[in-house]
RNA sequence: GGUCCCGUCGUUCAACCGGUUAGGACAACGGCCUUUCACGCCGUCAACACGGGUUCGAAUCCCGUCGUGAUCACCA
C-alpha cells in the first residue's frame, strides 16, 4: 500500500537563484531517486508583487546546471500540472470555497490598514501576536452581503483557540504546539491568490506529494499546514525539517545575500563545478559514512538516508568548496579542464567584450592580459598601493564602509544591467551618502579593478557582471574599516 | 518579548541501542618532496556549552540553565 515517493522543490521567483534552493533541491532529489519515485518542480509565483520576469527561468537554468533536474515541470509538464502557482488560480478558489461551505474558513473584512495598527498595538503591549478574530463570527448573512456589496475580503482559516497541534518530524521527532499561539492565518488574499499556506497544501496533496522536505523555518507554520491537511479530510505528507545553511559570522545567522554571495550565478562565474557545488551542499548536514568526503550525487543516492543528516545549522565554509572544487579540478582531463575554462571567462566573446575597454590603453598586443586581468578572477586584494584608495581624504572608515555596502546593495537591485543604469545607480549612492562624485567613484573603482588606474569604471562594472561586482564592493567595505582615517 | 528547532575542535561531518587516548576533513602551523609555488605525503594545535540527576560507568538517557537560530504578514 505504499505509495510511489513524490518529492517536490517549490522556489519563489523573486530573485536570483539561491543556494538554499539548490541545498533543499539536492536532498528531495536524493531522496525521490533513493526510492524511486518522482522529484517535482513547481514554481511558487502567488505574490505578484514580489515576483521577477527573469527569475523563474534562472532558477531551472541553475538547478539543471546542478545536474539536479526534476520529472515533472513547468517546462517538461506532467501529469499533475500546472506546475505554476499562477496557471492554478481556480484550484485555490474553489478550495478555498469547500473550506468556506464547511465553516473551516471565513471571510475577513478587515483592512491592511487597520491590521497594521492592530500589529504595533501588540507590539507595544508586548502582548500575544496575531489576528484579533474579529470577522471570525460575522453571521453567513452579513459575510454574504458585505462580499456581494463589493467590500475586499481575504479568506482566513478557522484555527481551534485550544488544545495544541502536533507535528511528527521524520528528522525531530513529535513537536507540540499550543493552539493558543496560532491565529487565523489568511488562506486567500483580497487580490484572489493563495497565499503559501493555502497553494502549498493544495498543491502537494493534488501533486500527490508523500515527503514535504523544507527548510526548518517552516516548522512554526506547520500546525497551520496541518490543520489545513485535517480541514480537507486529507492525509498529511511525511514532515522533514532540514536545518537552515548558515553565515560564517559570529552568530551563524541564516545564509543572506549581505553577509554571504548566496547566487548560485555567482559560483558558476567564480568557476565552481556544479559537481563540486553539488558534493560541497551535500555536506552540510549529510555524512557519507566512512569519512569520505568527496563523492557524486549517484553514489550520495546509494546510501541515503535521513539518520545520516545532523541536525546543527552547518555554516556555508568557502574554504573547503575552493577546496573540494580544486578535487574536482584536478579530476578533470586537459581536454575537459579547457572546456570549462572556455565557458566561463577564457572565451573570445568575453574577449571582445573587454577589449574595447583597453585598446586606448594597450601599448602592445600582451598589455591586454596586465589591463584587464581582474575581469577574471573573483576576489581581489586590497592589501596593495592602491588599496588605501578606498578611504578618501576627510572621510572616515565608517562613512566609507556604509557608502561602499550601499553601492553593493544599491547593485545587488538593479533589475536592468546597463551602462547607464549603474551609472545612475551609483551616483544615486553619492546622493545619498553626501559623497562628492569622486569621493565614491575612486573607491568603487578600486574596489572592483584593484587599481586606482582602471579602464572605464561602469563599463567595467557592467562587463565583471553583478555577482563579483557586489563580492568586491562587499569585501572592499570591510577592508575599508580596517584602515585608518 | 512569546513559541519552537538546535548545541562535539575556528568550520564541517563522525563516535551503532551508555564503556573510545573523542576520529576524519577544511582552515592554521611545522616538516618532507620540489629550482619556486601548488599538488601529494607526514606531523602539530584544537571540541563534548554549563549545572544537576539516572548509572559501576554519560558526549551518549532525563531535568534545568545558558547560548545560537527560526518564527510570530493579504512574503514565500
Amino acid at each position: 500500500m505504499t505509495k510511489p515517493v513524490r518529492t517536490r522543490i517549490a522556489p519563489s521567483p523573486t530573485g536570483d537563484p539561491h543556494v538554499g534552493t539548490a541545498y533543499i533541491a539536492l536532498f528531495n532529489y536524493v531522496f525521490a531517486k533513493k526510492h524511486g519515485g518522482s522529484f517535482i518542480l513547481r514554481i511558487e509565483d502567488t505574490d505578484q508583487a514580489r515576483a521577477r520576469s527573469d527569475s523563474e527561468g534562472a532558477i531551472m537554468k541553475s538547478l539543471h546546471w546542478l545536474g539536479l533536474s526534476w520529472d515533472e515541470g513547468p517546462d517538461v509538464g506532467g501529469p499533475k500540472g500546472p506546475y505554476r502557482q499562477s496557471e492554478r488560480q481556480t484550484i485555490y478558489q474553489e478550495h478555498a470555497q469547500i473550506l468556506l461551505d464547511r465553516g473551516e474558513a471565513y471571510r475577513c473584512f478587515c483592512t491592511p490598514e487597520r491590521l497594521g495598527i492592530l500589529r504595533e498595538e501588540q507590539r507595544q503591549a508586548k502582548g500575544r501576536m496575531g489576528y484579533d478574530y474579529r470577522c471570525r463570527d460575522l453571521s453567513s448573512q452579513e459575510s454574504d452581503r458585505r462580499a456581494q456589496e463589493g467590500e475586499p475580503f481575504t479568506i482566513r482559516l478557522k484555527m481551534p483557540k485550544e488544545g495544541f497541534s502536533l507535528m511528527t518530524d521524520l528528522l525531530r521527532g513529535e513537536v507540540r504546539r499550543s493552539y493558543e499561539e496560532l491565529d487565523d492565518q489568511v488562506l486567500l488574499k483580497s487580490d484572489g491568490f493563495p497565499t503559501y499556506h493555502l497553494a502549498n497544501v493544495v498543491d502537494d496533496h493534488l501533486m500527490e506529494i508523500t515527503h514535504v522536505i523544507r527548510a526548518e523555518e517552516w516548522i512554526p507554520s506547520t500546525p497551520k499546514h496541518i490543520r489545513l491537511y485535517e480541514a480537507f479530510g486529507w492525509e498529511a505528507p511525511v514532515w522533514i525539517h532540514m536545518p537552515l545553511l548558515r553565515n560564517p559570522d559570529k552568530n551563524k545567522s541564516k545564509i543572506s545575500k549581505r553577509k554571504n554571495p548566496v547566487s548560485l550565478l555567482f559560483y558558476k562565474e567564480a568557476g565552481i563545478l556544479p559537481s563540486a557545488l553539488v558534493n560541497f551542499l551535500a555536506l552540510m548536514g549529510f555524512s557519507f559514512g566512512e569519512d569520505v568526503e568527496k563523492f557524486t550525487v549517484e553514489q550520495m543516492i546509494e546510501v541515503f538516508s535521513f539518520e545520516k543528516v545532523s541536525l546543527g545549522g552547518p555554516v556555508f565554509d568557502l574554504d573547503k568548496l575552493n577546496w573540494i572544487n580544486g578535487l574536482y579540478m584536478r579530476d578533470l582531463s586537459e581536454e575537459a579542464l579547457l572546456a570549462e575554462m572556455e565557458a566561463i571567462w577564457l572565451n573570445r566573446a568575453y574577449f571582445a567584450k573587454l577589449l574595447p575597454l583597453v585598446q586606448n590603453r594597450i601599448k602592445n598586443l600582451n598589455d591586454f592580459i596586465d589591463q584587464t586581468a581582474f575581469f577574471f578572477n573573483v576576489e581581489l586584494s586590497y592589501d596593495t598601493p592602491d588599496g588605501p584608495l578606498l578611504l578618501p581624504k576627510n572621510r572616515t572608515p565608517k562613512e566609507m564602509g556604509e557608502a561602499l555596502t550601499e553601492a553593493a546593495e544599491a547593485m545587488d537591485r538593479m533589475e536592468s544591467w546597463t551602462i547607464e543604469a549603474i551609472e545612475a545607480a551609483l551616483r544615486t549612492v553619492a546622493e545619498e551618502k553626501n559623497l562628492k562624485v569622486k569621493e565614491l567613484f575612486m573607491p568603487v573603482r578600486v574596489a572592483i579593478s584593484g587599481k586606482k588606474a582602471s579602464p572605464p569604471l561602469f563599463e567595467s562594472i557592467e562587463a565583471l557582471g553583478k555577482e563579483r561586482v557586489r563580492f568586491r564592493l562587499r569585501k572592499a567595505a570591510e577592508y575599508v574599516k580596517t584602515l585608518q582615517s
